[in-house]
RNA sequence: GUGGGCGUAGCUCAGCUGGUAGAGCUCCGGAUUGUGGCUCCGGUGGUCGUGGGUUCAAGUCCCAUCGCUCACCCCA
């Protein structure tokens, strides 16, 4: 046994996906791929390295995610690399780059590994998986209603219909600024009643101190002014916009004035679905409008949307709602007496292979008596025992026994146990 | 970065006021010379996370350190 010391782990907030795990992962992937297909999303694969600058450009250079959260080094040459903390700015980078976005509409998915150097916990890694999508060139809330109806559709997909919307506007920029320094300036002459933690959220982050959980707080909150009191006309009237065609389409939601966005090139709508199971990590699936962000790092002013969902949290509540599927053993697992029984069976089950590709076959392998060797066979799954034995090689006639049900032994010839075999469900 | 909880067999865990490391499951073998599951019997598997200290004696007490985990911050 090698001790603990001298053995290599994974690197912290680095999670394996065990055999185990691995049907509930391919389940939600695959649902929530058939649900962007539905609505005419197109796949595009985007690098997980990009230059630093596009981070940093994109979501902002005094945001947590910049400031101490991504995983940068350098390059050979001397350029600032960094994995990439979340997908928008590399779609969006890919999109200038490729021309996709010249005048044009693109409703485009992403899907694979992001990273942020945070402590982890539960619902939060350093290596996550988010599947997200991005909507260029439409600037009307009817897009916004699709992409939250979308969002909607996809966690009901999955058996997660009891999730609840929250959403918001953050408005323009302009607005955004004058009501932060109006909040403020609000904070700031009630700086005495703020605990410490709120007070280090104004200098950073003013709209956060709206989202302190300290109920001591929450008198000076309330007296705060409103950004929805505050919306310049267009931001207003986009978000009535949304506002109708949810309540058109009878998807319930509630406006949460405190629903602020981590990173910087928000603006107008977001969104969030929030589930009350997974802790402190509620959030499933987020987004919103960046119309700015396009023209901000070098492409032509174009209206854009979008949103990511983390994989480990929606697998996650998955599996405590439905617990995880039974992995489904091969059709048949070949028991084989002696090495020119070995010849036989790979003989045999190439040839099933050949003729059913879905057929799944398990030829024995590592010797052992018959005794183990079925032993085996019931262990992984197997639904048939094949037995190719001496007695079989002479008379061939091969034997078949039903390993999860009661129908009896059977005895074939080659050409019959391969259709057998290659018949699939029996 | 900060705080709480936890580190004993592959897994889940027991181990009392310090006194020779245990159980269940798994795995391997046998009962059944070529037939799995159920049962019974036997076996493999541990520097008790690591390093130091106290003690005649440490899984147990003390210190440090590493790891896991939950929470804060922040976020998917």
């Amino acid at each position: 046994m090698t001790s603990d010391s001298n053995r290599i782990q994974s690197i912290r907030g680095f999670a394996d996906i065990l055999p185990s795990a691995t049907p509930v992962w391919r389940q939600v992937e695959t649902t929530l791929q058939a649900t962007l297909a539905a609505y005419g999303y197109d796949e595009i694969r985007l690098p997980a390295l990009e230059h630093t600058e596009l981070f940093a450009r994109s979501i902002g250079e005094v945001t947590d995610i910049v400031e101490k959260e991504m995983y940068s080094f350098e390059d050979r040459n001397g350029d600032s690399l960094s994995l990439r903390p979340e997908g928008t700015a590399g779609c969006v980078r890919a999109g200038i780059q490729h021309g996709l976005l010249h005048s044009k509409e693109q409703r485009l998915w992403y899907a694979g590994p992001m990273f942020r150097h945070e402590r982890p916990q539960k619902g939060r890694y350093r290596q996550f998986h988010q599947i997200g999508a991005e909507v260029f060139g439409l600037q009307g809330p009817d897009i916004d209603a699709e992409m939250i109806l979308m969002t909607g559709r996809m966690l009901r997909a999955l058996g997660l219909g009891d999730v609840r919307l929250e959403i918001n506007s953050l408005g323009s920029a302009e607005a955004r600024r004058a009501y932060r320094e109006e909040l403020v300036s609000h904070f700031r002459a009630h700086w005495e009643a703020l605990d410490a933690d709120a007070q280090r959220r104004l200098e950073t982050n003013p709209m956060r101190v709206l989202d302190s959980k300290n109920p001591q707080l929450q008198a000076v909150i309330e007296s705060a002014p409103s950004l929805m009191d505050r919306l310049d006309e267009a931001s207003r009237a986009h978000f009535e916009g949304l506002t109708r065609i949810l309540d058109a389409a009878g998807q319930p939601y509630t406006v949460n004035p405190r629903l602020v966005r981590g990173l910087d090139y928000y603006g107008r709508t977001v969104f969030e679905w929030v589930s009350d199971a997974l802790g402190a990590q509620g959030t499933v699936c987020a987004g919103g409008r960046y119309d700015r962000l396009v023209e901000q790092i070098g492409g032509n002013d174009t209206p854009a949307i979008g949103f990511a969902t983390g994989i480990e949290r929606l697998v996650s509540l998955v599996t405590e709602r439905f617990g995880v599927p039974e992995v489904a053993g091969p059709d048949a697992y070949l028991v084989v007496g002696d090495e020119a029984a070995m010849g036989v069976a790979h003989r045999l089950s190439e040839r099933v292979r050949d003729q059913s590709p879905g057929a799944r076959i398990r030829v024995h392998s590592g010797g052992g008596s018959f005794k183990s060797q079925f032993k085996r066979a019931d262990r992984c799954g197997a639904r048939y025992a094949v037995v190719l034995g001496e007695s079989e090689r002479a008379s061939g006639q091969y034997t078949v026994k039903d390993l999860r049900g009661d129908e009896p032994q059977r005895s074939l010839d080659e050409n019959e146990l391969i259709e057998f075999l290659s018949a699939g469900q029996h």
